[in-house]
DNA sequence: GTCTATAGTCGGATAGAC
DNA sequence: GTCTATCCGACTATAGAC
C-alpha cells in the first residue's frame, strides 16, 4: 500500500553480459510474465494466484517478487507487455489509416480503411495462439477497472477507439467525430471483443467446435456489412 | 463436491404461516439473495466473499448456509432470481415476437419487432437500478462459465439469441435460422450486452458522467440503424 | 539469482449453544 | 432460525540461507 515504489524494485542488471543480448536474469523474467499473460487472461486479478504463475514458470514463490515487486507489478508488467506485442502486430493497418486522416479523404476510402483495421484485428487472433487471452485480459480490465486499467485505456483501447470514430465520421462526411460517431464505434468494436472474449458462448451457440480462420472469416463478412450499412 | 444434494437443504418451511404471506424466514432468505445478487453483479463467485454478502444482508455467516447449502448454491439461487425477474419484465415484447413467428410475417414486420426486443432489453435497465448488475452477473457468467453458467445459458441467453436469429431471418426472407443470421444476432445482442457491461469504458470514451434515458436513446438509435441495414 | 521456511491474513465451512 | 466460536486450508509477502 506505499505509494512510493511505483516501479517496483526493477532487478538492477546494468553491468555486464548486455553484449549477450540475454543475461539468465532476462530469460527468467521472460518465463514468469509468459505464465502470468496466460493465466491473467484465463481469470482475474484476484482470482490468479501468485503460486499457479510460478508453479506454471517453474520458479519458486519468491522470484515473483524479485523482478516484480508485488502482484500488482507483475499484472502491470503483463498490461504494458500485451500494450508492446499488440502494437507491433497491429501497427501497419493503424497507422496507414491515421495517416489517410491527415489527408483528404473521400468516404469509400475511409470505409475501406476501416475494414482492413478491424481485419487486421481479427488476422491478430487467428495468427497467434495467445492473443486470444490478450482479449480476455484485456476486455476484463477494461470491463471491471483494476490495477492495469489506465495502461489499457489509454495506451490500446483509446487509440483504438478514437481511430475508428473518426474513420466512421469520415465516412459520413465529417471531420470530427461527434457522438453518433463514437457510439457507432464502440458498439463495433465492443461486438468485436465480446464475440472473442466469449468464445464459449458464441461456439456454443454457432454449433462450432472451434473459431479457425473460417469461422472467423464469416464473423469478419457480418461486421463488413455493419460496416457498409453506416451513413 | 458431493454430487447428491443439488438442491441444498432448503428449509423444510412446510407447516402453518403460508396464510400470511411471508414466514420470518422466507424474509431473511430474500435480505440475502439481495445482497448476493448485487455483490456477484459487481465481481465474479471467487472474488465475492460470503463474509461480504453475510454483513450486507446483516446477518450471521452460517446464516447462508442454512438457506443456500454453500456459495455455490447461493450463486445459483441468484441465477435462477435473475432469470425469473427477467421473464417478468421483458415477457411482453418476447411473447408478442414470439407468436409472430408463429404465422406468416413480413421482413417488415420482423424488422419492428426486433427492435421492440431490443427497446424492452433497454428499458429494463433504465427502469430498475439493479438491472444493470444483473446484466454484469449474467455477462460474466457467460463469458467465464462458472457454477450457473447452464442456468443462464439454457433459460435466458440460448432463447434470446434464438428469438433475435429467427427475426433477423425473416427479415432477410427465410424461415430457418442460417449461421450468418444467427452471427448477426450474436453481434447484436453482444453489443448491447458489452456496452451496458462495460459502462465505464462507454462512459469515458464519450465523456458522460452517467448512462441515463437520453444517453441511452442515442445507443438504441445507433441499434435500430444496425437493425435497418440487415439483408 | 534463486531457493526453503515461515509469518500473518483471510476465506469457507462446521459445531453446538440459545 | 440465528447466533458465537473455531477449524483448517490457501493466499501474499518477507527473512534469510546458498
Amino acid at each position: 500500500m506505499s505509494a512510493a515504489k511505483k516501479k517496483a524494485k526493477r532487478p538492477t542488471r546494468t553491468r555486464a553480459a548486455e553484449s549477450a543480448g540475454y543475461t539468465k536474469g532476462e530469460h527468467t523474467r521472460q518465463r514468469i510474465l509468459d505464465a502470468a499473460l496466460q493465466a491473467f487472461g484465463e481469470a482475474s486479478f484476484k482470482e490468479v494466484t501468485t503460486r499457479r504463475i510460478s508453479a506454471a514458470a517453474e520458479v519458486s514463490l519468491p522470484t515473483l517478487t524479485y523482478y516484480f515487486g508485488d502482484k500488482e507489478g507483475l499484472y502491470r508488467a503483463c498490461a504494458e507487455a500485451v500494450v508492446d506485442r499488440y502494437r507491433d502486430r497491429t501497427s501497419g493497418a493503424a497507422t496507414t489509416a491515421t495517416q489517410s486522416l491527415g489527408e483528404p479523404c473521400s468516404p469509400e476510402q475511409a470505409r475501406a480503411h476501416l475494414k482492413m483495421v478491424i481485419r487486421a484485428l481479427a488476422g491478430l487472433l487467428v495468427g497467434s495462439s495467445d492473443a486470444e487471452r490478450w482479449v480476455r485480459f484485456v476486455g476484463r480490465e477494461l470491463r471491471d477497472p483494476g490495477p492495469a486499467f489506465e495502461i489499457l485505456y489509454e495506451r490500446l483501447w483509446h487509440p483504438g477507439a478514437e481511430l475508428a470514430a473518426r474513420l466512421i465520421a469520415r465516412i459520413r462526411g465529417r471531420v470530427e467525430p461527434a457522438d453518433d460517431d463514437r457510439i457507432h464505434a464502440l458498439l463495433l468494436l465492443s461486438s468485436f471483443l465480446a464475440f472473442q472474449s466469449g468464445r464459449t458462448i458464441s461456439m456454443r451457440s454457432l454449433k462450432w467446435s472451434k473459431i479457425g480462420s473460417a469461422e472467423l472469416e464469416l464473423v469478419q463478412s457480418c461486421l463488413d456489412e455493419l460496416i457498409d450499412a453506416i451513413d
